[in-house]
DNA sequence: CGCTCAGTTGACGACGCTCAACGAGAGTGG
DNA sequence: CCACTCTCGTTGAGCGTCGTCAACTGAGCG
């Protein structure tokens, strides 16, 4: 098993067998390294191979022509990049390492092919593409209609149950790699008033921070705080009426 | 060809043939009709069909508990409703129709069928999702990190764009249904000030109002004032490697 | 020891929100 | 035909969140 965490993401879904697995971890290609802060992908780049993230944390942004970054969403270990941009001539996106990274990689040829002999190995990606698209819409809300502390509490709770998922919480409470900048970014809002809203949370008893890691310390007051709705996130199997479908 | 919208979104798509086309269109059942302002699809429901809309406008949006509303993306003649939402028990989001509306549905059974006849059916259908989150993904940095008029501006660029594709901006001269509460949910800012961002571009002379409609003046300039870059709209043929997996 | 990077804080102003009121137009019923 | 109502757009006043500019701290590192 290659990527361990890629298989956390897809337990849920029982319809998957050892066959499907099997397929998978086979398309995957030896684990490459990156370094933190390099170019990855760079907006308009083509992307000819897709990739899934095996140790460390991620961006995928888009800058403005005056230098205005904002960041669509952090890949943790686990999730898939560049599933779509197969589909396309250039990415409309960057992508950039914050820590160290571990990839492993395929190419479309084999899983063009893996997926036509495997047709819910197709589904399952397909279904960890609209777990992404779920979580962009959240990002969307975060930004447009929520206050600044609920922005930074409500991604916070989102790492959090994430990282739950693949299994890295221990890890996280040794380490938080998004610098303040990040999250202002990330949430559309300056660095300083980043500062300003994290440091309000600090204040209110919700989190705090140590070195280098931050640490939730009231994980349902800041769900409360953030007005965190944990639906979106929920990784329920299949609809009966897809499963059956499937199982034939 | 029930759907000359759906259509003319996979123009672009050279590699789909009739074969594709005539099962696609085969897949869609009678047009059906939706009134204005009804519920259609309200957050927690089970969408056990994918809608193409035909006729009207849609928008598709989360509301938060105290009432506040996000809209995630606005809905046109072509577009696909409930891909994705198709793997997943519940919706997470609601969609409303803002005109009277004609949508065409397929059910998963015969589409998983047809994919299975028809692999490049299953790639063109992904890549109109793909074509939605990339618009998702400017949505976010629009709501991020732009300035209200820039907002403003960057929407009706990218509305007219997308009429344009679909052969409407004749009839969009005629009406735009946006009320200036739905551009404030979409552009994450208060009723008032999208009134206000409204009307400094009308006083730039970027855009004019006439009866119900809303004129744009001079597409270069506001293109210019949104710092629009067309290219996540961009519909290119796939890329060569793919074209070559898929052609086989 | 000087460098860089991340975080912190203050001062000040502006962009955007809330509350409130009003006008125009369409539709409805008497 | 005229009130009545409802929706949508418009405008003013006042306030507060948030951005900008700037300076400073501390940690890590060569």
């Amino acid at each position: 098993m290659k990527n361990p965490f890629l298989h956390r993401q897809l337990t849920s879904l029982t319809c998957l067998r050892s066959l499907e697995l099997t397929l998978l971890d086979k398309l995957l290609c030896d684990e490459e390294e990156l370094d933190k802060g390099a170019s990855w992908i760079v907006e308009g780049d083509t992307v000819g191979k897709v990739s899934v993230i095996s140790r460390g944390w991620a961006i995928r942004f888009k800058l403005l022509d005056d230098g205005r970054r904002q960041i669509l969403n952090v890949l943790l270990p686990g999730d898939v990049v560049g599933f779509f941009a197969l589909l396309f001539k250039t990415a409309e996106y960057a992508v950039e390492p914050v820590t160290p990274l571990g990839v492993h990689c395929f190419s479309p040829e084999p899983a063009f092919e893996a997926f036509r002999q495997a047709p819910r190995l197709a589904v399952a990606l397909s279904w960890l593409a609209g777990q992404g698209e779920r979580q962009l819409d959240e990002q969307i809300v975060r930004v447009g209609r929520r206050h600044a502390t609920e922005r930074m509490a409500h991604l916070f709770v989102e790492l959090n149950h994430r990282l739950q998922r693949v299994g890295l919480m221990a890890e996280q409470t040794r380490q938080f790699p998004l610098t303040q900048a990040i999250l202002a970014d990330m949430l559309g809002m300056s660095q300083v008033h980043a500062n300003r809203s994290f440091r309000q949370l600090v204040q209110d008893g919700l989190v705090a921070r140590r070195g280098g890691r931050i640490q939730l310390l009231d994980t349902n007051a800041l769900s409360q705080r953030a007005g965190f709705d944990a639906s979106y996130l929920e990784q329920n199997a299949l609809p009966t009426p897809i499963s059956q479908a499937l199982a034939r």
